[in-house]
DNA sequence: CAAATAACCAAGCAAGCGCTAGGTAATAAA
DNA sequence: TTTATTACCTAGCGCTTGCTTGGTTATTTG
């Protein structure tokens, strides 16, 4: 029996694994408690999976796939350096904060729970999201917006950004809008007041 | 049998856990895995520790006293408030890749490994540990090196330095006092020139 | 209609897990 | 010299885990 990689219920399957594989982790989620979740047995999810290892790794694709595309849409309406870096920050933090958050969320935080194989796979979705980032943190700082090293200046940022995941919770005072001004403003300060 | 807690021993093998939990994760380190790295047998531990989460507990506690330390220290020498946020980032970055590393990595990756009242018996020395940085981002901001919400410049710095565990690597182009000096600067520019 | 396919279930296996019980040897205290 | 104490070992128990096998039902296709 071969396995369908693209059906509509093992899309449906991955979006509740993203949800619970970020309420408990991976090594903690147990495959009776994703069935259970769907709905059905544990056996069936072998049905749709190989092993444990490959809900992961949909997940993982998933959430890179996602929010490569919602920051490229963010960024597609900007037009200077200024409102594309901004964008970008934004970008980041609705892919971590908005709809689809799980599977991104598990995507930065169960990198390492994959086995070699699976992360060589995904390593080319991975390095365009990187890629994409650094071109517009390019941008700013020939554009004089920021000032330093540009591979480190991606990682502070983009790392300020993933530590969100850290302490925002959907109750906070600030929203996620606010907080994104206040990022990049907080990069940029001086050259712009 | 009562268990002593503080014991040479047992210091001995909490560190030999910060180390495996750290490589590993803890829910993928066994205790067999713990005890053959300690050239013990598997239940031996047990005599030292009641069960496996106290053995995190104990890293845990560790790595959050001796990061504080750290940090403290190495602010300790600065003057003025340039000085001591610049110590302060240095300080951290030190936590996070010098001696003691490993204890403190997991104090921040494995913390909802945890249950409640484990967390909550730490939670005195993590609040000590945020308002240390809080007292010093204060008085950046009223001294004039930082603006913006002070909160929010302590998580976004906090934040960048914490991710540099997923990414700086011992063999890296920069130094830890490179990349701390960098650090400041980026979230000083612009005041200082 | 018959055949194929998709999606599931029931039952359980083998391996690995945390942890325990009872015992041993070496050192320290009385 | 007896008695405690410290630090370990041996052996294995009970449970959970990921996963398999063989079968069932409903839907679609020829």
């Amino acid at each position: 029996m071969t396995i369908p990689k693209q059906s509509a219920r093992r899309k449906e399957l991955t979006t509740v694994a993203a949800k619970l594989f970020k309420k408990h982790s991976f090594d903690r989620t147990t495959v009776r408690m994703l069935a259970s979740e769907a709905g059905i047995k544990s056996g069936s999810l072998f049905y749709h999976y190989r092993n444990k290892e490959e809900i992961l790794f949909a997940v993982i694709k998933q959430g890179l796939l996602s929010s490569l595309e919602t920051i490229k849409k963010e960024t597609s309406k900007a037009v200077t350096v200024e409102e594309k870096l901004q964008a970008l920050i934004l970008g980041q933090l609705k892919a971590l904060h908005g709809k689809n958050k799980d599977a991104h969320i598990v995507s930065i935080s169960e990198w390492r729970s994959l086995n070699k194989q699976s992360r060589q796979s995904l390593i080319d979705i991975r390095d365009e999201y990187e890629a994409y980032w650094q071109g517009i943190i390019d941008l700013a700082i020939a554009g004089g917006v920021l000032k330093g090293d540009a591979k480190l200046q991606k990682l502070f940022i983009l790392g300020a950004l993933n530590w969100t995941t850290q302490w925002y919770k959907k109750d906070h005072s600030k929203s996620i809008d606010e907080i994104a001004k206040e990022c990049f403003e907080s990069v940029t300060t001086g050259r712009l007041n």
